[in-house]
DNA sequence: CAATGCGTTGTTACCGCTAACATCATAGGC
DNA sequence: GCCTATGATGTTAGCGGTAACAACGCATTG
């Protein structure tokens, strides 16, 4: 659904001229050569404020990027003409002549939903000692979106792209792959695939960490274990996480309760909640797992999200069902209700925000390497450690 | 804290040239000419894809923009060029040439936390159709952010801008000034100021929805109002909504009890939040709340937002206090959470989604005009429909 | 048949800025 | 005093597109 692109505040280049109270105006700018009608948009230029200082275009120029090439009074003299002239550089026309956006491209998933704030706070946070810029896009969740906003982004030229997770559209990885091979550095976030590392991926793995949810709920004694992925169909993470969550709970009751008499049910009940409000969808999973007879039942259910998580206990609150007691909850992503609800809702903490300033360190030293060395011969593959948080709703059974 | 800009899947023009299969390498592009080194980043401009055409840059610019004025045969030739070409516009060079940008600057306080998320989709989604992008940013609820922020995507020379609210700083009133000035329309966001309305405004009145607040509390017949503001300096439309509340619910508390032979204290205890996560804030000051002497104490409190009012309602029922019994809680922003607690908690249902989508239609038909035409003598506000939503949190007093 | 109109394509000149090279004055070395 | 190194600034030629106008072919019209 959403689009967007993002920058953060980067600090004024060398002079911050605040003072731009009248602009260029009343006339037409330059003087409205005879045989043609002038373009352009009225805005203050490079020459307006060269001519103010008496000095040519390219010595503003100068001023603005490398000030210490600039003779002192020459400067003095600039920055007077600056300070009123409500001077703002076109980014365009920068660009274009330079070759270089100063700008990076990220899309995610999601802005909105918490997971990816942090990830892009981390990044644009990064970047912006080096006076990188960030535009954000957002794919909501869905491939085709992605590949359109990749296109979209790379029309703005980008000095670096990232996106998230391996799984793009044959035509996004054209595209990426493009971007890559012109020296334009491409990261994927969230995610280290094991097989195919075409692109530099920062992540961690969410196999790993379905499996560290089984063992954690196994580990505490439960022993028909459940998960609730999301209804979402492209977000592959939680996908991958229930897979691994499915297979290593399988293989950790069986051999826990090996020599149990009890036999333990190594089947693990595979669910996915109705896609809309995540609160809702956490309900209506809980009146699933509910529907299995008692003796099959369900005593510890893993979800995709915090927010699957907290609907669940939610519901579970209002039927009087005990949490942990009859059924333990455990989520993923550590949102701030998790913690919140009475006795804590065991989660996640994936490594948000270290995810993408991990990304901006590694590009920013991407970008100082010549554009035919950036091509790394082996995609590096950088896994950023996570953490299960366990609270109450996981609490050892008795 | 962030800083983003967006922008919206825009169908790609005309041809969606799906296929970058190889783009323009191996060879220095170009030709290198002799006396000087060739610039530019080999990417494939509309060069080469007019030389694989057989025409000229010019057709292919009209082709990929206005299909129509081209022949068909000729069309034909230049799809096909496209498609195996990897050809992406640059964007920089369009608006340069153009004066254009096809891109609409927005800067709202927050993206991540979701109350201005929908009125950036409200936003994005209603600029789409016109093949308008969006670039958004965040100035972290910082007005010195913002004035940085407002300075930066000027350099991007956006077709429009919008911002949220209506107070700046100086040097961002005055960027705002000149940009309005130069013909670009400027439209606020979420608030419209009685007075000031210098530009464009799109939103409500605050000061109402703070008055409708304190209302529905005397109405619900509790005696004893408190307003539980965010500790967020900048967020003034949650101040203003808290000093209207606080006036009203004097008002009406008068009112309503002239006749009562109980003395109803007309006074309304003002508290502020702490920063930080706004759970947290919430249960602190229900803290605050309860540290006053029985007779004295609220029996109904308005917050800031529904974060805080859900995270004095997770602190009242950890407690033991009854909710609304012993403690009537109102929020403001209808965030899912506020639904999903037990019996719901009342809040006040913004435009989120309207404003956004009043806004780029206003925004289209401005920019439908031409320059000159886009200052309007007076600016002109527009009031969208908000909605209180009673639930019970705040059922009537017994 | 020339004049006119329309549809289609090309030419020229930019948009505003910067890379690369050129120039010029001054300082320093012998 | 001449030559070169150095620092400061200017000149030229683009970056990759698009606006405005020109030109061309062909059909229609008087």
């Amino acid at each position: 659904m959403l689009w967007p692109m993002t920058r953060h505040p980067s600090a004024p280049p060398a002079a911050s001229h605040t003072t731009p109270t009248h602009c260029a105006e009343g006339q037409p700018p330059g003087g409205t050569l005879p045989g043609r009608i002038r373009r352009g948009h009225g805005r203050t230029t490079l020459a307006d404020v060269a001519d103010a200082a008496g000095v040519t275009k390219i010595t503003v120029s100068r001023y603005l990027r490398q000030p210490a090439l600039v003779a002192v009074d020459t400067a003095a003299r600039i920055a007077l003409a600056l300070s009123h002239s409500g001077y703002v550089p076109n980014k365009q026309a920068g660009m274009l002549a330079s070759g270089r956006s100063g700008m990076v491209a990220a899309i995610v998933p999601s802005v909105a939903n918490s997971v990816f704030a942090e990830t892009v706070q981390g990044l644009s946070e990064g970047l912006q000692p080096a006076g990188l810029e960030l535009m954000l896009a957002s794919s909501g969740y869905s491939l085709q979106r992605e590949e359109e906003q990749i296109r979209t982004v790379l029309g703005w030229s980008p000095d670096a792209l990232v996106v998230v997770g391996h799984h793009h559209t044959a035509g996004a990885l054209a595209l990426l792959r493009a971007a890559a091979a012109a020296g334009t550095p491409v990261i994927e976030l969230w995610d280290i695939a094991a097989a195919d590392t075409e692109f530099r991926q920062i992540g961690f793995d969410h196999a790993e960490v379905g499996r560290a949810m089984a063992r954690h709920l196994v580990d505490a004694g439960y022993r028909r274990l459940a998960y609730v992925d999301t209804g979402v169909a492209d977000d592959f993470r939680a996908h991958e996480r229930g897979k691994a969550f499915q297979a290593e709970a399988a293989r950790a009751l069986r051999s826990r309760h090996a020599k149990t008499s009890a036999a333990v049910s190594a089947q693990v009940q595979m669910l996915t909640a109705p896609v809309g409000d995540a609160f809702d969808g956490g309900r209506a999973a809980l009146h699933q797992l509910l529907a299995v007879a008692a003796p099959q039942r369900a005593d510890a259910v893993a979800f995709a999200n915090d927010h699957l998580a907290c609907g669940a206990w939610l519901e579970a609150q209002r039927m009087g069902l005990a949490v942990p007691g009859q059924l333990a909850l455990l989520g993923f992503g550590d949102f701030a209700l998790a913690r919140q609800l009475a006795g804590g809702i065991s989660s996640v903490h994936p490594p948000r925000y270290d995810i993408g300033a991990e990304a901006a360190r590694q590009m920013l030293a991407l970008l100082a390497l010549p554009p035919e060395q950036r091509q790394p011969a082996l995609a590096r593959r950088h896994a950023v450690p996570w953490q299960l948080l366990a609270r109450g709703s996981t609490a050892a059974k008795a």
